[in-house]
DNA sequence: GTTCTTTCTTAAACTAGCTTAAGTTTTTTC
DNA sequence: GAAAAAACTTAAGCTAGTTTAAGAAAGAAC
């Protein structure tokens, strides 16, 4: 749980006894590769924070194929927002990469740590503003650049990361099939 | 100024005094069709609420095209987030495509409204949730249907919408050439 | 260390969507 | 209401990226 209180004293206070408060609120799971945290026509219960490892989120196409829209790193959080905030049907399914250690923020605990320490609003607020600014770029980059240069593109922004997953994954977040992901990397 | 005020009381409580603090700490301002908000380059200073009329978002390309990212009707808010939360230059421009009245939020008040009303934090936690849950869904809408398919999406999610724009704003937006979408209207 | 499974590569045929270019229709301006 | 500007259409040729299919390499499991 450490990375995650870092994480939220940067950007508000917390005092001894609130860290206490919300350690308690928070649940820290292992998660096996491959195990899910998320299937779609679940509802979403959950907000998740990576402490360690590597997570996916991906929903199946209308051909049958997984189509990858996010990973999750270490110290950023993941859920299907829609459903989560909505207590809807989920249309992703999130899972794990690599073993994976997870803190979860269900969705009726959350409600009550807001009450409790208002000054999470402000936290959540950050954390989903910096999201979504990340989601408009990511959407200039889909429309601006072609499916090669965002393969380049990726590959020299996030190197490391680019060695940790299957070339088929990198492959399927970038919307492209393995086979062309194959022929880009020959060149 | 009474859309927002409205929209805010949906999620929050505000009295008499906090409204009036609010209204004073926002600007009113008429946008001309054509007038710029914010041009790419310059520091995106606020955040816009639309009371009435339509604004669009859009980048240049590398081929000198314009690219809409996204529209925004009344109720909506719409900010170059990265530019904004940062304070570092705009990739974007905005826009109104109508004539509009806006509400106008600047980050330096932004932060005294915080301090000031921290049920704004909620608020605006809110918002920002939203419209990331939006963002989530339609990158899944990206990946999974072809151009073709997220035109009639769009028609017939937005019947009225698509009677307020032109073709070739819908073109820009959907990604696709005018003459392509000319020719899937025709089919 | 052999077998099974998963991932990656190569190459040829194919198609969704783009480019170019010219013409038509609609909207704006004076 | 005529002229200019902006928006839309048509069609032919083109290209970025897909599909299909088969084989090679690498990893995991026993």
């Amino acid at each position: 749980m450490q990375n995650l209180i870092t994480h939220i004293k940067k950007h508000v206070t917390l005092s001894e006894a609130e860290t206490k408060f919300l350690s308690s609120n928070i649940k820290s799971i292992h998660v096996k590769k491959k195990e899910f945290l998320l299937q779609e026509g679940n509802i979403c219960k959950a907000n998740y924070f990576v402490e360690k490892g590597l997570l996916r989120m991906f929903f199946i196409n209308e051909k049958g194929v997984e189509q990858i829209t996010q990973f999750a790193l270490e110290n950023w959080w993941l859920s299907d927002y829609m459903s989560f905030i909505m207590q809807t049907e989920a249309k992703f399914y999130i899972q794990a990469i690599e073993n994976s250690e997870v803190l979860v923020v269900e969705h009726h605990k959350q409600e009550e740590l807001f009450k409790q320490l208002p000054q999470l609003e402000k936290y959540f607020r950050i954390m989903t503003q910096r999201a979504y600014a990340a989601s408009q770029m990511r959407f200039k980059y889909f429309y601006d650049y072609s499916k090669e240069e965002n393969y380049r593109l990726f590959v020299s922004l996030f190197p490391k990361f680019v060695q940790r997953i299957p070339q088929y994954m990198l492959a399927s977040y970038l919307g492209i099939t393995p086979e062309y992901l194959s022929e880009l990397r020959k060149r």
